[in-house]
DNA sequence: CGTTACCTGAAA
DNA sequence: TTTCAGGTAACG
């Protein structure tokens, strides 16, 4: 559920409200183990409490709580997850899984139906991070950046900027979105952009993002911020979940088809997919070589045990 | 690369 | 009862 404006919100909410504290306990609900990755309880327990929380981070869909011991407590909420935060104790939360005491009494709740989500400490963020592509919203979002990471590729455009590893932070709804501002069908190949698609591309998943985040995020189910209030970017998607309603630009039904397994939303008008043969057989195919090694960061070494 | 699995509840 | 879900790791 939560991608990069939903994420980015509740850091925005919590940062204040923790930064400083001090973690005094650690509850994890039987059934809800797995969402520690494999490591037991009391480890975790062990790496967290009567640990400050300095600051909070975010990359991609990755929430990252810079702890005083150096360490990073990191949480990702995949598909139903929420983290929300109680100045009070009380009744607990539906589907709580994990509750983190701070002290002043507050609690931190993870939240999650289906338990896709994962809560780890680790010695550095890098082992998470290294595997994410281009943040949107930094400096290094350059067009450029955004075409190194799609060229070559003969992927579907949709597939290719769902994919964390090229670029941090986009899921489905606001991929649909992007590629609808930016008038290109979700299945031409990545690598096929001509220049103007490229920047409208690029201007597009700006928009979409920054729009997001100042809506406070999309809830079109389970999705609620800290506080455990809605967001409001559902009431201005363009195309998400919007099938056989009248696109706003032409008035064309919007269409839903899946592509690379996950539903999208697209209208056939304003995204017209690429004329499939051009009726001029090509000699051979150009290789086109996927140069650049802007894989950035190096990941070789995971983890390295002790 | 495209499927399948991981879970659970809501909607069709 | 069946299908679908905002994500991603693990398959073949």
């Amino acid at each position: 559920m939560p991608e990069l404006p939903e994420v980015e919100t509740i850091r925005r909410d919590l940062a204040p409200r923790v930064a400083g504290r001090t973690i005094t306990s650690l509850t994890v609900m039987p059934g809800a183990k797995r969402m520690l990755v494999g490591v037991p309880t009391r480890r975790v327990r062990a790496r967290l409490v009567d640990r400050r929380i300095e600051g909070i981070e975010r990359r991609g869909k990755y929430l990252l709580f810079q702890l005083d011991s150096g360490s990073v407590w990191v949480m990702h909420l995949r598909m139903t997850g929420t983290l929300r935060h109680r100045s009070t104790g009380g009744e607990p939360d539906p589907f709580q899984r994990i509750v983190v005491t701070l002290d002043d009494g507050s609690e931190l709740r993870f939240t999650d139906v289906r338990k896709f989500g994962t809560f780890e400490v680790l010695e550095s963020a890098e082992e998470v991070t290294c595997k994410l592509g281009i943040e949107p919203l930094t400096q290094a979002f350059t067009e450029e950046a955004l075409w190194s990471a799609l060229h070559g590729r003969k992927a579907p455009l949709k597939s290719t900027l769902l994919d964390q590893r090229r670029i941090a932070g986009l899921g489905n709804i606001y991929v649909d979105e992007a590629l609808f501002l930016a008038r290109l069908h979700p299945a031409v190949p990545a690598g096929s952009l001509r220049p103007a698609e490229r920047r409208a591309l690029h201007a597009a998943i700006e928009e979409v993002i920054r729009e997001g985040i100042a809506h406070r995020g999309a809830s079109f189910r389970d999705y609620t911020d800290a506080e455990g209030k809605d967001g409001r970017q559902q009431f201005f998607v363009r195309v998400f979940r919007r099938t056989d309603e009248p696109c706003d630009v032409c008035g064309t039904p919007i269409r839903r088809t899946v592509i690379g397994g996950r539903a999208s939303h697209w209208c056939p008008r304003c995204q017209p997919a690429r004329q499939t043969s051009r009726r001029v057989p090509r000699k051979r195919a150009r290789r086109s070589a996927s140069i650049d090694g802007t894989d950035g960061v190096d990941c070789r070494r995971k983890e390295r045990r002790r």
